[in-house]
RNA sequence: GCCAUUGUAGCUCAGGGGUAGAGCACUUCCUUGGUAAGGAAGGGGUCGCGAGUUCAAUUCUCGCCAAUGGCUCCA
């Protein structure tokens, strides 16, 4: 006998051997329905395997993450078994659980897969999945895999075979599809009651983009149909707040072929509201001691050869321009830095001086490949909200923690706050990618990771993400459809100092070296409009919208009366607008509500007669009359209040 | 850059080998209306661009460009 303890501490005994599933239909029948795997001891293992020692026990369903988990995973079986049935003969490479779903990657060979043929795959993967097949679980030997997917003629499973120790593998096998798997699945296919596949894409084998390109192709299922229809609808409302769709409509932004791909135009409300954006950020930096500077948008190749920029990005940019007659080649900027440092360079600095910040507008120029360019959260042409402070080593922890409190202020003001932190150091193991000494990588480094502890910031610590020249703690935010972009970026660089040169002199009368803190509480103004846009789905904040007031007369009659109501917002530096079309009033609100605009005042006889404004909130509804300093005040009031800084 | 899909009026979209249609928007007129769409008339398109097949291409084929969903990349 073993002792089972459970998750709210009662111990039961069972017979040794016995099975997640088997307990569970000793407490209910109905239970062991929907019950989709189990934690045994911390592990998630299959409900359906011997349980040989005491243990502790948690039976996962649906409610549960990893439940979801093994659902999926099993899906992308069971997808992979109906693609066998109507393509026999495709190889298959990896097909795991994911956040939303599943997919798995298969090499369909010569034939070619469009998303007319999912349709058929699902309904097949529903009949399969009715059949309640077992997914049963096999420990087999190294040669024995092998054997099975040599014969199969699958290499993709062999490669990955070539990586397991012996005694350590184990296939599973549901229906008529056979697969190498680690597991957990479900007892059988019965829980998978609606089937979607959402699309079909193009996936490197293994990421590599030197090796064979397979054939994608995500889903997600659920036990039931209605959930499914949920989690469709929740999709078309996400995709409802995509900042493409709302950009448009609002008209805040716009691309022209013409023009070239990737380089956003934007539009005089978009331009409006960057404009606010901008002025509240300068009046955060003039608080906190940055000086303004302002360069050009190009440099001399031989700068960019300096920072390093040239040797690891050269070829993979705007090619150079060059002067017809010198003949000398200039690069569209792809970072303000290295024009920083020379701004740094113009005079020499006393350590009294230092942390001396610079602060740019600065719009830069990448190339992006084609495929990658992305509204405006990935484009080739932008503006970084850049500052560069320049100190000393010491004072390098202060000055990070002035960046942070930056990227707080602003995160509050614009009700950001579902942002994840991420601190992104070099790959230990790929340190060809990155220049500088390990003494500089491993200070700056250092600071980040202390800097982070003693702010009691959760950052997550991803290797590999740092840039080329120094480690960086980033702010990640999520778009609509849960895509997660780095916005905000803060980075200690050791290096660009040593090869530009960068000296200052000390209080012991030598040169030192100071230390550079690239950072961006924005990211870049493309980007961070773009996420703000899906975060409010356009209804942004009264202080930062373009259209502040709408003032609707009834009808013509009202006009004069508007006019004077219009002067008086504008004199009180509200950004208002008459809509004196020929139309009714029920329209005009119409208009305003779909163009977002937070307040509509309507005038007409009694306005006009007790000098009054009837106002309407825009989502909310009727407000009530009010005199104009009432509104005005109210306004105002609401406006410092989002702009309260603490 | 790679894989798949898409490209018809300012916007959203229908159509389809014989040179095009709806709704909204726009213009004009009527209406002067009180909290989410008043009515009528009118203007607007090299059907993404280029080639090929055909008596005839917006429609079929190929190439290019761009957009969308992924992959790779992201200073």
């Amino acid at each position: 006998m073993i002792n089972i303890t459970f998750p709210d501490g009662r111990v039961k005994q069972y017979i040794t051997g016995i099975t997640a599933l088997e307990i569970a239909l000793g407490i209910s029948e109905g239970l062991a329905r929907n019950v989709l795997s189990a934690k045994v001891n911390g592990e998630v293992i299959d409900a359906t395997r011997p349980i040989n020692s005491d243990a502790s026990l948690q039976l996962l369903t649906w409610n549960d993450p990893e439940g979801k988990s093994t659902m999926w995973h099993s899906s992308a079986h069971l997808m992979a078994e109906s693609v066998e049935h109507f393509y026999p003969g495709a190889k298959f490479g990896i097909g795991p659980d994911i956040e939303n779903g599943f997919y798995y990657d298969i090499d369909f060979g010569e034939r070619l897969i469009s998303e007319n043929d999912l349709k058929k795959i699902e309904d097949k993967m529903l009949e399969l999945a009715r059949e309640k097949q077992k997914y049963i679980r096999k420990e087999v030997s190294k040669p024995d895999a092998v054997k099975y997917f040599t014969e199969k003629g699958d290499e993709y499973k062999l490669e990955l075979i070539e990586e397991l120790e012996d005694g350590q593998i184990t296939f599973y096998e549901s229906g008529k599809f056979t697969d190498l798997c680690r597991g957990p699945h479900l007892p059988d296919t019965s829980p998978i009651k609606a089937v979607k596949l959402l699309n079909i894409a193009g996936a490197y084998w293994r990421g590599d983009e030197k090796r064979k390109q397979l054939t994608r192709i995500y889903g997600i299922t659920f036990p039931k149909k209605s959930e499914l229809d949920e989690f469709l609808v929740k999709l078309e409302e996400a995709r409802k707040r995509d900042h493409r769709k709302i950009g448009k409509e609002l008209e805040l932004f716009t691309f022209s072929q013409k023009v070239g791909q990737g380089l956003p135009l934007w539009l005089p409300k978009g331009a409006q509201l960057r404009e606010k954006l901008e002025q509240f950020l300068k009046k955060v930096q003039k608080e906190a001691g940055y000086d303004p500077v302002i360069t050009p948008h190009i440099g001399n190749v031989e700068l960019y050869k300096t920072s390093g920029h040239f040797d690891k990005y050269g070829a993979d940019s705007f090619q150079p321009i060059s002067t017809p007659i010198e003949g000398e080649q200039f690069f569209l900027k792809p970072m303000n830095c290295p024009h920083h440092c020379e701004i740094y360079k113009s005079k020499p600095h006393s350590y009294k001086e230092l942390p001396i910040r610079y602060a740019e507008f600065g719009t830069v120029y990448r190339y992006e490949q084609s495929g990658e360019l992305h509204g405006l959260t990935r484009v080739r042409g932008f503006t970084q909200d850049d500052a560069h402070i320049f100190c000393t080593p010491d004072q390098v922890k202060e000055e990070f923690k002035g960046v942070m409190k930056i990227v707080m202020i602003i995160f509050k003001a614009l009700e950001f706050n579902n942002f994840t932190v991420q601190i992104s150091l070099r790959d230990p193991n790929n340190k060809e990618k990155y220049i500088g000494t390990d003494e500089n990588w491993e200070k700056a480094e250092k600071a980040i990771i202390e800097v982070a502890e003693e702010t009691g910031l959760e950052a997550e610590i991803v290797l590999g993400e740092a840039a080329f020249y120094g480690p960086k703690m980033d702010f990640m935010v999520r778009d609509a459809i849960g895509r997660k972009w780095q916005l905000g970026t803060i980075q200690v660089d050791y290096n660009l100092p040593e090869r530009f040169e960068l000296e200052y002199k000390g209080s012991d009368n030598e040169k030192h070296r100071p230390v550079m803190i690239h950072r961006a509480p924005f990211g870049s103004m493309e980007r961070f409009v773009a996420v703000l846009i899906e975060h409010t789905a356009g209804k942004f904040p009264l202080w930062l919208t373009p259209d502040q007031v709408i003032i609707l007369p009834i009808s013509e009659k009202f006009q004069k009366y508007a006019e004077k109501v219009f002067s008086f917002l504008n004199n009180a530096e509200l950004r208002a607008q008459i809509d004196d079309r020929s139309e009714k009033t029920g329209k005009k609100i119409r208009d305003a509500e779909l163009m977002r605009i937070p307040y509509m005042l309507i005038v007409g006889e009694q306005e006009e007669t007790e000098e009054l404004v009837a106002v309407r909130k825009q989502g909310e509804g009727d407000k009530g009359k009010m005199t104009l300093q009432a509104f005005v005040q109210m306004v105002n009031k609401e406006i410092e209040k989002s702009l309260e800084i603490n």
